[in-house]
RNA sequence: CGGAGCGUGGCGCAGUCUGGUAGCGCAUCUGGUUUGGGACCAGAGGGCCGCAGGUUCGAAUCCUGCCGCUCCGACCA
């Protein structure tokens, strides 16, 4: 993409009423425009990000077995009365009714309506287990929206809905999306920590939250320290294998949110010098809920026995909107943001210091071509303004990589290439920078 | 929903207390000089002062109502 032919809306000052660093560099960097309270427009340089993140998303909902799908926005008061929710959500649930009068409201969530199609096309246990999911905007009538996006009242989820014949199959079902879970934040770069949160009227030890640590975080968190230091399982994680021992290992150690901590189970399970109280951002939360909404909804399916049973369900999501928000409060320093490969609207910002100079054009056109071939993504400052300036807003968007060409390095056959993530830079050859730059990005997209 | 505050060119703000017809910085445009880390000089454009009513000879400023936004608290991906 070239800067002159983008849409890049950059402010220098901090905008009034932003309170968090992420919700500033979003606003300076051109990537979100507020509507209203808690409803933003994504712009060009915002909408790469949350598209990457989806995207991530997507592969490992797919790679865990998840099947995708796409519900809509609006729903009907009908389904919502089947299940009791109608009159129980209260005023989070936006209203509306349309020109024949006829009760609508806009989606905060898909159980209901998951449940109805489900319901619609599954009769027999042999069709069990099955995992649909769909990357939706949702909308919640927060009674105080704040942070950006990362407490938006429209916002972008990711919402699983497992069908299981019985509880042990539930929990394979939910420590399928456990294990997703923890792969989708770590390969955008975040440590993401499964925290015991509260589970409602139904019990068990079956909700985590995945929390990632962060000052600016809305909830307080307790952790053992050695959480951090754990394994990710990789790609070629086998999701039909029994996954149960994987999750031991991250709930064997204490790790709740505020609303569930015990404070002297805390201090007899870690040792002092491993005890983590901090806040964090809940990135996202897997839940079994057992047949709360496939009873009233009679879901049932005919078991081996040929008795019709509720299908146990549970529900898992992730804050796709949100995410953009959290991955900028870990990723930033005083100049801007600092994108992991994997989530970065550009892979390299490519930095023409003199456009006009025949050479250094050229040099230019060069690196961006050959990046294109190569399927990185790359942002072409061409635009007539001055070194310091460009210089100034890459560091503010935060690309990993800048190839920064100018005459007076071009003389001596000479390029620079700078690494946002530690400020490293190099002096070398146009040639030699793409490949650098190539083979770097592409070693971090690795799965 | 309780408490607090704010709405003035694109952005950040001053002016409001004490009414007299709107200003600063940045950005934008023109010309020139510049050009390797947010340039300089000269000039220019751009504002129903959130909206509606009221008081007054006169309202950004005082009064009333409404709308919008933000922060603190209780709630939530």
């Amino acid at each position: 993409m070239r800067l002159s032919n983008y849409y890049l809306p950059l402010l220098k000052e901090t905008p009034a009423g932003a309170e968090i660093v992420s919700h500033q560099l979003m606003l300076r960097c051109g990537m979100i425009r507020q509507e209203a309270a808690g409803i933003y427009a994504w712009l060009p340089l915002g909408f790469r990000v949350l598209k990457k993140i989806e995207q991530i998303v997507r592969e490992e909902q797919d790679r865990a077995g998840a099947v995708e799908m796409l519900m809509p926005t609006i729903q009907s008061a009908e389904l919502w009365r089947e299940s009791g929710r109608y009159d129980a959500y209260g005023k989070e649930m936006l209203r509306i009714t349309d020109r024949a009068d006829r009760e609508m409201l806009f989606g905060p969530t898909n159980e209901e309506m998951i449940t109805e199609i489900f319901r619609a096309g599954v009769r027999s246990y042999k069709d069990l287990p099955k995992m649909l999911y769909h990357i939706q905007w949702k909308f919640r009538d927060e009674v105080r929206p704040r942070f950006g996006v990362m407490r938006g009242r429209e916002f972008l989820m990711k919402d699983t809905y497992s069908f299981d014949l019985d509880k042990e199959a539930a929990r394979k079902s939910y420590n399928k999306m456990f294990v997703a879970y923890l792969r989708t934040f770590a390969r955008m770069g975040l440590t993401s920590i499964p925290m015991r949160a509260e589970t409602g009227p139904i019990g068990g030890d079956l909700s985590h939250e995945f929390i990632v640590l962060a000052d600016t975080g809305e909830s307080g968190v307790f952790c053992d320290k050695r959480l951090l230091g754990l394994e990710v399982p990789g790609a070629d994680v086998d999701y039909d294998d029994d996954l149960q021992p994987v999750i031991d290992r991250y709930t064997n150690y204490y790790a709740a949110t505020e609303d569930v901590h015990d404070q002297a189970e805390f201090e007899a399970q870690v040792e002092k010098g491993d005890r983590i109280a901090a806040r964090g951002i809940e990135v996202g939360q897997v839940f079994y809920f057992g047949d709360k909404y496939s009873k009233p909804m009679r879901a049932v399916v005919t078991g081996p026995d040929g008795k019709e049973t509720p299908v146990e369900m549970g529900s898992y999501g992730v804050g796709v909107s949100r995410l953009a928000g959290a991955l900028i409060e870990a990723f930033h320093d005083d100049q801007g943001c600092k994108w992991p490969v994997p989530v970065a609207p550009f892979h390299v910002g490519l930095v023409n210091l003199k456009t006009g100079d025949e050479a250094t054009d050229a040099a230019c056109a060069k690196a961006y071509e050959a990046f294109t071939a190569a399927g990185i993504d790359v942002l072409y400052d061409d635009t007539a303004a001055r070194p310091g300036e460009k210089f100034a807003r890459m560091d503010l968007i935060g690309l990993p990589f800048q190839l920064i060409a100018g005459p007076r390095g071009l003389a001596e056959g000479k390029v620079e290439v700078k690494r946002r993530a530690d400020g490293h830079r190099d002096e070398v050859s146009l040639d030699a920078a793409i490949d650098m730059v190539t083979r770097d990005v592409k070693s971090a997209l690795k799965v």
